[in-house]
DNA sequence: TCCTTATTGAGAATCATTTGCAACAAGCTT
DNA sequence: AAGCTTGTTGCAAATGATTCTCAATAAGGA
């Protein structure tokens, strides 16, 4: 059994929850997606399987909880998950002009802000740092498109 | 005429916008808002003036390409402005037991993403941390509530 | 004042996410 | 292995913020 899975096993064993054929499909599919995904591109990859978009809207949360994804980013009114696995905290630069997003490490801002969070006394859970913007390809075209 | 005002009109002049009634009443309630507003909130200050929700909606996307407001945060389902006016960019802290809104200043976080920023050729247009955790208030009675 | 063009209010439409509910399936307990 | 308790699921309806349609109206330049 993988990491995750094992991880996902003891989180909602610890919450009296139960470890469904649903719930195994979503996550199993979450480790087979690279980079961001959405509900939706979850829900192609399972709707054959016969699980529906409400558990998966149902289960995201839970893989919050368990600390195997994160909310990425937020663009096109979609919510858009990554895995933690291997995956540490990064910023987001997002494209304005063509959506594409970049990311870049976090080096020492995080450090900076878990400084400040002492300041404050604040626990932190999650980080999210995203810079909209143009990427280099817009920028480049910014007089001729449009 | 006060400088926003101003900075609004000209920034409508130069897109061949014109400054409505309306679009004055909302600039208006925006700053005499203290801290984050959402759409709802300026409509609340202004249905009596009869400003539709949909001219709220249309003019917030408006203030923002002018300069004049960001989106700070996005809470319960719902986007969060504020003033840009004497209020730089700075750190959202969300607790997420008592939804409480910390904020911290940017300090060196921002020449560090503009150092960034150069190495990916990207040009920054808009800068968004937020961290989530819990208040100091909240992680005292981390064990009582709940 | 006239004329062109942008804008508005009202309400319908969107659309991602949530929820109610009766049928089902996990995981314990015998 | 069967039974029991309780969490879970799919489906469809509900939600709720935001957007759009459209005929009526108001800017603002001529
Ligand atoms: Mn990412
Ligand atoms: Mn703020
Ligand atoms: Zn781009
Ligand atoms: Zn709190």
């Amino acid at each position: 059994m993988k990491d995750f899975e094992s991880k996902f096993k003891g989180f909602l064993a610890e919450k009296k929850l139960k470890l469904t054929r649903s719930r195994s499909l979503i996550l199993e599919a979450v480790f087979a997606m690279q980079g961001h995904f959405d509900a939706e591109m979850l829900y192609d990859r399972l709707k054959d399987e016969s699980v529906s978009m409400a558990t998966v809207y149902r289960t995201l949360p839970l893989l919050m909880e368990a600390g195997l994804i994160r909310l990425a980013i937020r663009m096109e009114g979609r919510d858009r998950f990554e895995r933690t696995f291997g995956h540490p905290q990064h910023v987001h630069w997002i494209c304005e002009n063509c959506q594409a997003v970049l990311e870049s490490g976090l080096g020492s801002l995080k450090s900076m802000l878990h400084k400040e969070a002492k300041a404050l006394k604040f626990g932190i859970d999650q980080i999210n740092i995203t810079v909209g913007g143009l990427c280099w390809k817009c920028r480049i075209n910014e007089n001729d498109s449009q």
